[in-house]
DNA sequence: CAACAGAATATTGTTGACAATCTACAATCA
DNA sequence: TGATTGTAGATTGTCAACAATATTCTGTTG
């Protein structure tokens, strides 16, 4: 009876549903479209993306893993609510998992990685200097990306990303303002300068560091 | 048609299916009861666990996302093979956060908590003495799993847990034998000390270098 | 005999229907 | 009036069937 197949609007694809509804599910929660302590009704989101209910489901308890939903057995699955205390103890975990990912960094010394972090710095420079703060925020999130990845460990980039979707949860602006692109890129100077030197420990430390930084940056704009 | 409702075998459940295969499945891998690199084929766990294919799909998600199980669209999921190289990077993220859930106790300062845990550790020297591994073994996941939560950040202590699970994929026995217990145990003493004394960077450091020491002992039995 | 094409089979991806549970509201009774 | 119970609707949990893809087998050809 189902005249419609599920071959959607003519793209053929190969990348399952569930990814597809997953990763818009998540675009959602982190663009803020839906509330905190929202509940998600699979029907109606199954209705809105044109699935079953199937997809929606899997996607949802691959955001639960993830900490961008909460399920409750027989009601549903909601927004995650993160306290302000929760968040802070995000950062402090991330900041964990940053020094770390650094610190393997500095142990590859790869000249080309390297390379591309010291034109990052470079860059982000530049954008300070053009007042353009999209893409300064654009090249900070590459920059750290392509430390996460150079690491080498799977499971700490992982781990690394996810905790940074965690955090947007919160729905806070961190580092706004010409004085706070100033030094956390200097943070990062002195972050890209460790690798370089091949000193594992600074990097870690300077990794670490600047996301407690961060982590501070935020505290203040309460 | 289906005359066979889902009510098993009249144990009035409230816990969704998908959550006790879950469990089975984890506790399958675990064990070892399929290999490293098989692949789980959703109609014969479900009909093994006399459940549809929903809930073992649902369960094998989970399971990925806590880094048991690969998977691959349109072919299924696989038991991971950890390469000794990741399980040791995989110690060193363990000993990061156990650090970090020791120092948190340690801030917390709960009489209760502490008392139990300087329990633990008593217990663990009389098993010793008593040359009783396997109750060894009991109370030390007993006293890490009791100081993960204690520290009170689910997050963290959500990771602990699930890199300790990860990690059993490696399916080698550390800590054998009478001396290696006993340098265990007293390091166990050294982080209950610094939780005791309210030192929380003390007790970061003890929980992370426990930890360490694990591994180097995990290596030495290569 | 090796390499390849095509059919047959097995397995995953997706769906719609049904069962169980929860929620809201109304009717009943102390 | 207030608490309780029962009923109707909505929503999640589960299932079995179908669609799409991957794999295996088989026969053919060079």
């Amino acid at each position: 009876m189902g005249v419609k197949q599920y071959m959607r609007q003519g793209i053929e694809r190969q990348r399952p549903l569930t990814l597809e509804v997953r990763d818009e599910l998540e675009r959602m929660i982190l663009d803020g479209e839906v509330a905190a302590g929202e509940r998600l009704n699979e029907l109606t989101l199954a209705e809105q993306m044109g699935v079953s209910r199937g997809p929606v489901r899997e996607a949802a308890r691959s955001l639960e893993h993830e900490g961008l939903v909460r399920t409750v057995a027989n009601q549903g699955v909601f927004v995650r609510e993160l306290s302000l205390e929760s968040a802070l103890e995000l950062y402090d975990l991330r900041a964990m998992i940053a020094g770390y990912l650094c610190g393997r960094v500095a142990e590859k010394a790869d000249p080309v990685v390297n390379k591309a972090l010291r034109q990052a710095v470079r860059d982000m420079n530049a954008a300070i200097a053009a007042a353009d703060e999209p893409r300064y925020f654009e090249i900070n999130l590459a920059f750290h990306d392509r430390i996460a990845i150079a690491a080498g460990t799977d499971r700490a980039q992982r781990l690394y990303t996810s905790l940074g979707k965690e955090v947007r949860l919160l729905r806070r602006r961190v580092l706004c303002g010409d004085e706070s692109l100033r030094t956390s890129n200097h943070e990062h100077d002195g972050i890209v300068a460790a690798i370089e030197a091949g000193d594992a420990d600074a990097a870690r430390a300077a990794g670490m560091q600047h996301h407690l930084n961060s982590k501070s940056r935020l505290k203040i704009t309460m």
